[in-house]
RNA sequence: GGGUCCGUAGCUCAGUUGGUUAGAGCGCUUCGUUGACAUCGAAGAGGUCAGAGGUUCGAAUCCCCUCGGACCCACCA
């Protein structure tokens, strides 16, 4: 940062100055909250979601990024111990997918690697890239804690994920278990529920002879073992076949099958009648289970057929089924084929090839064994999930996700947490040659040859753990979990964290698993309050995609218009849960309010006598210094109210709306005119220094009040005024201006308005803007008293001269505030019909409305009050311009 | 099938517990530039608050329905 006036630009440059800021900041030590100055008892923390190591910056991020950092800041202005976490996600299966296909190039599979040399590879590879998205994340200006940077497959965080696992697997929470998963036979993985996704597909949909009914599918080549059949215990039509075992003619030979009720059967749909395919269907696996039918696998984990579909084994299950039905017609058992069928393919997220339900043994985490101590009783993972919400522990802004939540959770199955994926949180368990296991994070020492569990931890299980393992300190030997966290000075002083931010797609994925593995771990909440925002749109409202070529790059808009313009066109506008949309035209927009907040503060750095900070206000002389430092009081509290309920864009707006409209437009106009001698009024005790000292305290807030949101620039102005080097006279650092009292002051809207009117007049008479005309104002002794004391103003910004003359018959007459102006220039007749004729429309609403007996009787004191102080005011207006005109 | 959100000026959106003559920014029209800023200033046009009904003295705001749009969950044997 360069000092000194020639170094304020005429037009504000990013450019000039956020590289510089941002090192300024970042080698203060003020990220670290150890290191922040003063006494700061109370903490605030907020754990950075982590974006993907390799990945680079796109607009959710941005978004996120500006919304912690202002909460950050606001915070850290307010004297707390401010400490926002950084870090990155190894992403594994995504991760693992782009080193396999770079590897592919020289036609290699990980396979041909092996598992050392592959994790190697994906290591380095991670190395090399992640600094693309640190430095990305320190454009945005963000100041978070970068000594605490923290990875997801860090030492540290590999120990906690392993020493929770075998903790949990004590409680008895985890438990492996045959269990029908989404099998994606392409990565040979399993995928979680919402790794799934479903896609509109059209196929053919076949209807089959099964002894006495029919039964429809779209998956003829799973059905070579179906031997039950359920039927609705209701049903009158299979009332006798219940319970009854019939041979059954059927793919390869005869079948004997049983006959089961149960309500799941629909009798609605088709024959009312179905049978069961227990290893590749969720549907039918629970029902399987609940009648204790056996579960027999006809698809292996390569996709293929196994030998219980007889001739068929061994082919490809999705290729073979032409095949099947073929076979199937010249038995005689396809009664009729429908083409057309629309369903929803369940295919794999990452690669879209279609997932096959199947058995395999898996690690899974139990949601409702009552293992865990909380509040005083033994509750299972979703009893406390659900109670933590329930009883207000954690809020989630906007808290219409309460019920999305509520409704999840409520519906939670056991989490399966084991994928077959290299790049990971390895599962710490071992198995010999006898088939013995053993739980542990090394190899067992008992005798003989154990191999680990080849797979991986679900990546939401370690991430589950984010907001306090990034907080432990490096593991010790021998030391339990317990120790290790109490030992942990960060987790005593920052755990539980205040605010978790992140985009509402992830509330289950992350935000539930983080309740669930926090409340396990620490037996404390992970954080008080969940703030949700939106996805960013463009300007259609669309995903911004790259196929569609409608992605705005967040870089180069910092390029173009600098970090704070773009941290306000995300923050603007935005309401948390509710996606919003973001196009250049309002970044630009925003660029020009930076602009204007720079020329602002240039104006009033140049036009003192010396720039200094001042932070106790200052006594006001004028009526407009009055007025001002009412309003700026006003907008401290009502931006402080805002910022603490997590208001946002409505804390900008007010921002925005003082600093443009107000102090700008009016104040400084005013500070002009009444710092001239030449046209200094009969005011009395006017100098230029109180003038400079209002300017100045004005100035002081509103860079603090604006740091939160445009760190950049108001720290750069900063610099300017405090005109220090020190670390220690930096803004970031500064605090938070406090609450002062206030009260409108209406005597300096009535001088506005009056303005306004006379401006307004001018410009629909068409007086030329060179034109100073005569105008006479009547009003009552007060008012009139009033507006002699400030007729420079009308002067100035009205351009008009007060004047005694008296030629009401010639001029143009406005009413406006209990007060008649005339303008010396032509009567307008027409303009003011109109008016007349506005003025008696509103009257006789408002007259209507006071003859009302139900209203008068019904509504409050106040109200009717209200209602005839504005009848009496317009009658008052109407009846004078009835007179003059 | 269950659920959530949205529909307010040409565009993007505010509108807190029902009480304004319904607001902002951008765009548009007119006028304006002798040192804070043309990335600017002044003024203006533009809305039956998606539609119908109800509750109420009073509805953009609460309830019900209809239409239109976005999304989440479950799932079609």
């Amino acid at each position: 940062m360069k000092k000194s006036k020639e170094s304020l630009e005429k037009a504000y440059e990013p450019k000039k100055h956020e590289d510089d800021i941002y090192k300024k900041w970042e080698s203060s030590g003020f990220f670290n909250p150890d290191k922040l100055p003063g006494k700061r008892k109370n903490p605030f923390t907020i754990s950075m979601p982590p974006p993907n190591a390799t990945g680079t910056l796109h607009l959710g991020h941005a978004s996120m990024l500006a919304i912690q950092d202002i909460l950050i800041r606001y915070n850290r202005l307010q004297g707390k111990k401010t400490l926002w976490v950084p870090g990155t996600d190894h992403a594994s299966i995504a991760t693992q997918n782009r080193v396999e296909k770079l590897i592919a190039e020289d036609g290699k599979t990980r396979h041909d690697l092996g598992r050392t040399q592959f994790l190697q590879e994906v290591e380095d590879f991670v190395e090399d890239s992640r600094d693309t998205i640190r430095n990305q994340i320190r454009k945005m200006g963000s100041s978070c804690d970068w000594t605490r940077e923290a990875y997801t497959l860090s030492p540290t965080l590999t120990k906690v994920v392993q020493e929770t696992f075998i903790t949990m697997h004590n409680d008895g929470i985890i438990y492996r278990g045959d269990r029908i998963v989404n099998w994606c036979p392409r990565c040979a993985s399993t995928l979680a529920n919402d790794e799934v996704k479903h896609k509109t597909t059209k196929g053919n949909y076949y209807y089959f002879k099964y002894g006495p009914i029919t039964i429809g599918t779209a998956r003829p080549e799973t059905k070579f073992l179906d031997k039950t059949i359920i039927v609705h215990p209701e049903d009158k039509r299979y009332k006798d076949l219940v319970g009854k075992t019939l041979t059954i003619p059927w793919m390869n030979g005869d079948i004997v099958a049983h006959v089961i009720a149960d309500t799941a059967a629909d009798m609605e749909e088709g024959t009312g009648a179905m049978t069961i395919t227990p290893a590749h269907s969720f549907i039918d696996f629970e029902l399987a289970q609940k009648h204790n039918l056996p579960i027999v696998q006809i698809i292996n984990e390569k996709g293929e057929l196994t030998g219980h579909a007889g001739e068929f084994a061994g082919q490809n299950a999705n290729q073979a089924r032409e095949k099947i039905v073929e076979k199937m017609k010249r038995e005689g058992l396809v009664e009729k084929i429908n083409t057309e069928y629309e369903h929803n393919l369940s295919v794999c997220y990452l690669c879209d090839t279609p997932v096959e339900p199947l058995i395999s043994k898996q690690w899974f985490i139990s949601v409702d064994t009552k293992a865990v101590e909380w509040k005083g009783k033994k509750q299972s993972l979703k009893e406390i999930a659900l109670d933590v919400v329930k009883s207000n522990d954690i809020s989630i802004v906007p808290n219409r996700f309460n019920k999305t939540y509520f409704h999840w959770i409520e519906n939670l199955h056991d989490w399966c947490i084991s994928r077959q994926i290299w790049f990971g949180h390895r599962i710490p368990v071992w198995y010999n040659e006898k088939e013995e296991t053993e739980i542990s994070i090394s190899k067992p020492t008992k005798e003989g040859t154990w191999k680990q569990d080849p797979d991986t931890l679900d990546t939401w299980f370690s991430s589950g753990q984010w907001t306090f393992s990034t907080l432990l300190e490096s593991p010790k030997d021998n030391e339990t979990l317990t120790q290790w966290k109490k030992r942990s000075k960060d987790v005593k002083t920052f755990h539980p964290t205040n605010v978790l931010e992140t985009g509402y797609d992830i509330l289950f994925f992350w935000i539930a698993r983080m309740i669930l593995m926090t409340t396990y771990g620490m037996k404390e909440i992970p954080f008080e309050t969940v703030y949700l925002h939106g996805m960013v749109r463009d300007k259609q409202g669309r995903k911004m995609s790259k196929s569609l070529g409608n992605g705005i790059d967040p870089l180069d808009m910092i390029k173009k218009y600098g970090t704070d313009a773009l941290r306000l066109s995300l923050i603007v506008g935005a309401t948390p849960g509710n996606d919003s949309r973001l196009y250049e035209e309002k970044i630009a927009g925003y660029r020009n309010f930076v602009n204007k907040l720079w020329n602002i503060s240039r104006f009033i750095i140049t036009s003192v006598q010396k720039p200094k900070i001042i932070t106790k206000t200052p006594k006001p002389t004028t009526l407009s210094d009055e007025w001002i430092l009412s309003q700026l009081h006003f907008t401290i509290e009502k931006v402080t109210n805002h910022l603490e309920a997590f208001e946002l864009s409505a804390a900008a707006e007010t921002l925005r709306e003082f600093t443009w409209n107000e102090l700008a437009d009016w104040y400084l106009e005013i500070a002009k005119i009444e710092k001239d001698p030449s046209h200094s009024p009969p005011v009395g005790g006017s100098d230029g220094a109180g003038k400079d000292d209002i300017l100045l305290y004005i100035l002081t807030s509103l860079l603090k009040l604006w740091h939160p949101f445009t760190p950049f620039v108001t720290e750069r102005i900063w610099n300017e005024l405090s005109g220090s080097t020190k670390n220690e006279d930096l803004l970031i650092v500064e605090s938070w201006p406090e609450n002062k009292k206030h009260k409108p002051v209406t005597d300096f809207k009535t001088i506005q308005n009056i303005i306004i009117a006379i401006r307004t007049a001018r410009a629909e008479l068409q007086v030329e803007a060179s034109n100073i005309i005569d105008a006479v104002i009547t009003a009552k002794p007060a008012q009139q008293k009033l507006i002699t004391k400030n007729q420079n103003l009308f002067e100035k910004l009205a351009r008009v001269t007060l004047s005694n003359k008296d030629y009401p018959q010639k001029g143009h007459v406005i009413q406006e505030s209990g007060v008649t102006i005339t303008l010396h220039v032509p009567v307008n007749k027409e303009k003011t019909k109109k008016e007349i004729e506005k003025l008696e429309k509103y009257i006789k609403a408002l007259k209507n409305k006071l003859s009302n007996a139900s209203f008068i009787d019904n509504a409050p004191q106040s109200i009717v009050q209200k209602e005839q102080e504005k009848l009496a005011e317009a009658e008052n207006a109407l009846q004078k311009l009835k007179a003059l005109s």
